[in-house]
DNA sequence: AATGAATGAGAGTTCATTCAT
DNA sequence: AATGAATGAACTCTCATTCAT
C-alpha cells in the first residue's frame, strides 16, 4: 500500500514533467500555460503546485530531466570499450541519434537561465555530461593514448560545440541536414584529436580519419 | 527639415532598440514590459508601436542589432592582414573583449527562436558573422595556406563553439574565468588549424602554437 | 480640453470609489471582486488599476471617503450656533440621520485595519471628526460654559461610543430600534455634560435635560 | 475509554480554536489558511472539518471564545462586593488588564459580521457581557444606590464605549497610551454615574470621583 | 476518528495592444 | 508623428473543501 502510494506520487510528478517537456518544446515557455500542462498530464491545476513551486520550476525540472537523458547515452559502456579513434564518432553519432529521436524536445536544451540557483542546477546537470567526457579523456591520457591537456576545460568547450551544432541542426533547421552537421562535427573533433590540422602541407597521419574533407566548390 | 525628421525618426527607433537591449538583457524577455522600454527610451508607449509591430519584434531587432555589433569586430582589416597563425587568437580575443565590455548584453546572444520568420532573420544575422569567417578561410585556401575543406560548415560549427563558450563564460559564470576560457578556446582552434593533435606521440610542429597546454593534475 | 480630461479623470476615479462603496457595503470585502466593482463603475478591470494600487487600496479609499462624508455633517454651522445644551442632541441626530440614509454603507464604518500605513490613514480621517468635536468643546470651555477637561481624549472616547452604537444599531440590527438607540445615546451624553448623574438622590438640575429616563420594568 | 475519547475530542476541538485565535489575530482572516490552522493545532486539514463546518465557522468560534474570556472577568464576585463607586474602575481596570495580557488577540474583538446567524451568535455572546452589567445595575437600583433607568440599553451603549476604546487603544495604537485611555474612560463613566457633569459651575459632589480632570492647555 | 492528496473554481493582477486626441 | 488612457483577455497561483484510505 505504501509502495503503491509512492509509485503514484512518483509517477504523478513524472507525468507532469513529461507532459511539460512535450508542451514546452512544442509551444515554448511563454505560450504554455499551467492549465495546458495539467491537462496533458491528466491532473488538476492545483495538483501541479503540489509537486512544483511555480511555472519556472516545472521548466527547469523538465529541462534538466532532458539533459540527464542525454548524459545517460554517453555513459554506454559499449562506447568506452571502443578503440580510442572510434570514440568521438560513436559519442557524436549517439548524441545525434537521441536528438533526432526526440527532435521536438531539443528546444529544452537551450535554456534561458535566470537565477543563481538555476545556474547551479545547470552546472550540476552539465557536469554529468562533461564528467563523463573527462573521465574518458583522463583514462586515455593515463594509458598513454593522448598527450596531457586541460581535460575539464576541453570537455566543457567540446560539449558546447556539440550542443551548439545540435541546436542549429535540429531546432533551427529541423534536422534536414543532419548528416552534414554530424559528419563535419566528427571530422573536426577527429582532426583535433588525431589530425591532420587544416594547415596546408601538413603530413597526413590520417588512416584513422575516416571522412575525407569535402573540397570547396 | 525633411532631413531633420528623418534623423529624428531614425534616432527614435534606435533609441528604442538601445533601451530594449539593456532592459531585455537585465530583466529577461518576460519580465520586461513595453512600458519599461518606452520609459527608458523616453517615448510614449504608443510610439513604440509606430516603429515595431509587437513586443517580439522589438526583441528580435534588439538581438540582431547586438549580433551585428559583434560581426563588425571580426571584419576589422587589421585582423585580415595578420599572418594566418595569428588570426585565430586575434579574432577570439577581439570577440571576448567586446563581450566583456558589453557583459550585460550577452544574454541577448542566447535567443529563443519561435517562428520560421525568426529563423530566417537569425540565419541572415549569423551569416554576417560566418560569411566573414568563410571569406577569410577561402582566401587562406586560395593562397595555399590551408588545405581545402568545407569552409561554410566549419565556419558555422566554429562560430557555434565560440558562441557557446562566450555564453558559459559571461552569462553563466559572469566572466570570472575569462582568461581560462579564452586561452583554451584559442588553444583548441590553433590545434585544429595548425596542430599538434591531442593524440600522444604526435610530433610537434608547434612553432605556431603560442600557448603551451596545461597538464592535468 | 485639458479641463475636460481632468474632470473625466476625477469622475472616473470617483465613479470607482462610489461603486466600490456600495458593493463592499452590500457584499463585504471578501465577496467583492474587482470585476464586480469595475462593472458597477462602468469601466474595464484594467482601468481600476490605473487609479488604485490593489484591492485593499480601493477598500481603504472607499472607507475613508465615507468617514469624510460623516465628518462634514458635524461641521454644519447651524449646529455650532445652537445653545450648548442642544448641541449633543443636534449632533447625534444628524449623525443617525446620515447613517439611516446610507444604511447600506454603514459596514464601511467598521474597518479591519491591517497595516501601519492604514492606521495612519484612519487616524487622519478620524481626526477630521474628533477635531470638529474638540473645537466645539474648547470654545464652550473658553466661554465658560463647560469646566476644563481633556477634550481630545473625551472627543475620541465619545466618538467611539457613538460609532459603536451606530454599528450595532444599523449594521447588526438593521436600524429597527433606531429611535431607542438614539434617544438613549443622547440621554447619556446629556447626563455626562449636564447631569444629573445616575447616582440616586442626586438633586436634579435638569431643566436642560429634555428626555426623561425610562424606568426599568 | 469513552472518557478518554471524549477528552481527546474536546481537546482537539479546543486546540483548533486556540490555534485559530492566535493565527487569525496575527494574520487576519483572509491571510489565514486552513492549512495554517491545522498545522498550528497539530492536526490534519481534514480533521478541522470534523469539528467545524467551514472557515467562517472557525473564525466565529474563535472570536466568541475570546469574548467569553472577557465576560468571565466581569463576573468576578470580588467586583460585585465592592462599594458601588469603586465598581466602574474595578470593571474597567480588569477589562484593560485582560486585553493587555492578550494584546495579540484583540483584533478578534472587531468582528465583521456577515450573516443573520452570526448576528444572533454575537448577540448571545455580547449578552453574556451586557447581562453581567445589567444584573449589577439592577441590584444597585433595587438597593436604592442608583436612580431607575433603561439598564439594558445603557449596558449595551457603555459596553460599546469600552469596546471601542479598547480597540483603539490596543489594536490601533498598540497599547502605548493604555493608562491615558483607561483613566479617561473611568473618569467619564464615574462622571456619568456620580457626577459632576461637565457643565461649568456644577457644584461638585465628588468625594467619590477619584481622578481629577486634566485641564486643557 | 483521522488523514492529506487531490481538486478546480475563482481570485487578483498584468500588460500587449488600440485609438481618439 | 506622437501620445497614454483605456481595454479585457489571459495569466499564475491559492485554498476551501472533499473523499478514498
Amino acid at each position: 500500500m505504501t509502495a503503491t502510494t509512492r509509485e503514484d506520487t512518483r509517477s504523478k510528478r513524472q507525468a507532469i514533467i513529461e507532459a511539460a517537456r512535450e508542451i514546452f518544446a512544442k509551444q515554448g515557455y511563454e505560450d504554455t500555460s499551467i492549465a495546458d500542462i495539467a491537462a496533458a498530464a491528466g491532473v488538476a491545476v492545483g495538483t501541479v503546485y503540489l509537486y512544483f513551486h511555480n511555472k519556472r520550476d516545472i521548466y527547469t525540472s523538465a529541462s534538466l530531466d532532458w539533459v540527464t537523458s542525454i548524459a545517460a547515452v554517453l555513459q554506454d559502456p559499449a562506447i568506452a570499450s571502443l578503440p580510442i579513434e572510434q570514440v568521438p564518432r560513436a559519442m557524436i553519432e549517439a548524441t545525434f541519434r537521441i536528438c533526432r529521436e526526440n527532435n521536438e524536445l531539443m528546444s529544452l536544451f537551450q535554456v534561458d537561465i535566470q537565477s543563481t540557483k538555476e545556474i547551479e542546477q545547470h552546472k550540476v546537470a552539465d557536469e554529468v555530461i562533461t564528467k563523463t567526457i573527462v573521465v574518458f579523456l583522463r583514462q586515455a591520457i593515463a594509458q598513454g593514448q593522448l598527450a596531457p591537456f586541460d581535460t575539464e576545460m576541453y570537455a566543457e568547450i567540446l560539449f558546447g560545440l556539440v550542443h551548439s551544432v545540435l541546436y542549429t541542426c535540429f531546432c533551427v533547421e529541423g534536422g534536414e541536414r543532419e548528416e552534414l552537421y554530424r559528419e563535419r562535427t566528427i571530422e573536426i573533433i577527429d582532426r583535433l584529436f588525431f589530425g591532420p590540422p587544416l594547415r596546408a602541407g601538413q603530413q597526413e597521419n590520417t588512416d584513422r580519419v575516416e571522412n575525407r574533407v569535402k573540397s570547396d566548390g
